[in-house]
RNA sequence: GUGGAUGUAGCUCAGUCGGUAGAGCAAUGGAUUGUGGUUCCAUGGGUCGAGGGUUCAAAUCCCUUCAUUCACCCCA
C-alpha cells in the first residue's frame, strides 16, 4: 500500500518547489523592499494562546495535542496571537512602530477545498504602535505592490475597504446594542445569499423594516459621497473621514484602479476595530487572496499594553490558483551556469575541473554516470542549464573548452580563463 | 458534520448493449558509437481504488467501504 500525503497537505516536488520559492521570494523582496524585518515564532503554542482569544469552541479547528508533560499545545492556525505575545514579552525594549513581518506555515483541522487546505503558508505584515492612517496606507501599498510584482493589474485584483468602526456606529444608531453581534454574521453571508433571504433573516432578528432599508442602502454605498449623504446627523463624521483621508492618501500615490469601498467586508467577527481590507479577484471566483486591519485591542487582551495595530494576511494557496489561472506561474526553471558534457569516463579529472569552475563561482552540473554524449545533452537541457562544456575534446587546445550555449546552438572555444 | 461529483498506465483521459484493457503525452531502446527540445520505428508499463454480490462472463449492474474533489457549515 502506498502511502499518500495527509488530507489537506501537499508534497513539494522540485516542479512546486520552485513555483513556492518564487512566491516567497516576491513575498519577502516586498516586504525589504518596504523595509520590514523578518522574525519567527514557535510552529505551536499552548492552547490557551487561541482559546483566549476565540473561545473553546475553536479548537475543533485547531490541530492541537498533549505534550509528554501534559502541556495543551496546539499547531499554530495563525500567526498574530504570536506575534502579539512575542511583542509583548519585549514590549519595555522595543522601538515602536514596528514593521514586522513572517511567512508562517500554519495548520487548520477544516475540510479541504479550493484555495483552502489545512496545511499552508501565509505572508504577515504588520505594524504594531502606530495609531497613523499612514499604517493602513502603507500596508495596502505594499500588498498592491507585491500583487503586481506577480504580473498581476488592476484588471485582475482590487482592494476593498471597509471600516468596522463605521458598520459599528452605522448599526448601533439603527439597532439595539445586543443585536449588533447577531447582526455581523448576517451581513457577512450577504454576497452569498438572496436578498429576499438576507432581508428575512434580519426581520427574524426583530430588526424593523425601515432599519433593513437602511441597512441595505449603507452596505450598497460604492462612493464615499453616497455614504455621507447617508449620515445620521453626523454620528458617523469621523469614522466616514478616515476613510476618505486614506482613499485620498492612496489615490495620490496611484492606487485608483485597485480601490474600492466595499462595506460588505466584515472580516471575522471580533479582532479588528477599525479599517478592514480585503483583496479579491475580480472575477470574484476566488475566495479572498488578502485580508487585514486594524486591531486596536488585540495586544491588551493578552496581557500586554494598550497598543494599536494593523496588519494583513496573504496566503499561499488562493494566489497560486490566480497566477495559475491568469497564466503568471515562473516557467523557466533555474539552471547550473554549465553542464559538462564528457566524451570520457566521470571521474576525477572531470570532478576536479567542476571543483576548478565552482571555484570560480560557476553553478556546474555534471552526469553522474558515463553515458552517450546524446543523453548527456538531453540531460544538460532538461537540468536548465545555459551552457555545455565538453570535456575531453580533441578538438580544442590545451587549456581551452569547447564551450555550447544551448539557447544559441553556438559554439565556440573559449581559454579556461574566459568560461 | 451535511450534500454532490469522480476513482482505469507515471500524467490527462477513452472504454458503446456486461463478452478478460485502449489512446495521447511521458519513459526506455533504436534509426544516429562526438552534440539537445523536431521526425520515424520499436519496447516496457494495469490488483480497472478496495471488499462483497448478481451472472456462463463484470472496468461496466447492485451493495458496502476507502480515497480524491467541489459546495454548504466555518473561515482567525
Amino acid at each position: 500500500m502506498a502511502f499518500k500525503s495527509p488530507k489537506g497537505t501537499r508534497d513539494f516536488y522540485p516542479n512546486l518547489m520552485r513555483v513556492q520559492n518564487h512566491i516567497f521570494s516576491i513575498w519577502k523582496n516586498t516586504c525589504k523592499a518596504f523595509g520590514y524585518e523578518e522574525y519567527e515564532g514557535p510552529v505551536f503554542e499552548q492552547l490557551e494562546l487561541y482559546t483566549q482569544k476565540s473561545g473553546e469552541e475553536i479548537v475543533e479547528q485547531l490541530y492541537c495535542f498533549k505534550d509528554k508533560g501534559g502541556r495543551d499545545l496546539a499547531l499554530r492556525p495563525e500567526l498574530t496571537p504570536s506575534l502579539a505575545r512575542m511583542v509583548n514579552l519585549k514590549a519595555p525594549e522595543l522601538k515602536f512602530p514596528l514593521r514586522w513581518f513572517a511567512v508562517p506555515r500554519l495548520y487548520r483541522y477544516e475540510r479541504a477545498q479550493k484555495g483552502r487546505l489545512r496545511e499552508f503558508y501565509q505572508l504577515n505584515m504588520d505594524i504594531i504602535g502606530c495609531t497613523s492612517l499612514t499604517a493602513e496606507a502603507d500596508l495596502i501599498s505594499a500588498v498592491i505592490e507585491m500583487l503586481c510584482a506577480f504580473g498581476l493589474n488592476d484588471k485582475d485584483f482590487a482592494v476593498g475597504l471597509s471600516s468596522r468602526r463605521l458598520i459599528r456606529e452605522f448599526l448601533a444608531a439603527q439597532i439595539p446594542e445586543d443585536k449588533i453581534g447577531q447582526v455581523y454574521r448576517v451581513l457577512d453571508k450577504r454576497g452569498k445569499i438572496t436578498e429576499d433571504l438576507f432581508n428575512k433573516m434580519l426581520t427574524d432578528l426583530s430588526i424593523s423594516q425601515g432599519a433593513i432599508e437602511s441597512i441595505n442602502s449603507f452596505l450598497n454605498a460604492t462612493t464615499l459621497s453616497e455614504l455621507k449623504q447617508m449620515q445620521c446627523g453626523g454620528l458617523l463624521d469621523d469614522a466616514v473621514t478616515e476613510l476618505e483621508e486614506l482613499f485620498n492618501t492612496l489615490e495620490r500615490v496611484g492606487y485608483t484602479g485597485y480601490l474600492q469601498l466595499d462595506l460588505s467586508i466584515i472580516r471575522g467577527l471580533d479582532y479588528y476595530t477599525g479599517v478592514v481590507f480585503e483583496v479579491f479577484d475580480r472575477n470574484k471566483s476566488l475566495r479572498a487572496i488578502a485580508g487585514g486591519g486594524r486591531y486596536d485591542n488585540l495586544l491588551a487582551n493578552l496581557g500586554g499594553k494598550q497598543l494599536s495595530g494593523v496588519g494583513f494576511g496573504i496566503g499561499d494557496v488562493v494566489l497560486y490558483e490566480l497566477l495559475k489561472e491568469k497564466g503568471l506561474l515562473p516557467e523557466k526553471i533555474y539552471g547550473p551556469d554549465y553542464f559538462i558534457v564528457t566524451f570520457g569516463d566521470v571521474d576525477a579529472d572531470l570532478l576536479s575541473f567542476a571543483r576548478a569552475l565552482r571555484g570560480r563561482g560557476k553553478k556546474v552540473l555534471y552526469p553522474l554516470e558515463s553515458v552517450k554524449v546524446k543523453k548527456q545533452m538531453s540531460q544538460a537541457v532538461e537540468s536548465g542549464a545555459d551552457k555545455v562544456i565538453f570535456f575531453g575534446s580533441d578538438k580544442a587546445p590545451a587549456g581551452h573548452f569547447e564551450v555550447k550555449n544551448l539557447e544559441t546552438r553556438e559554439q565556440a572555444i573559449v581559454a579556461f580563463d574566459d568560461l
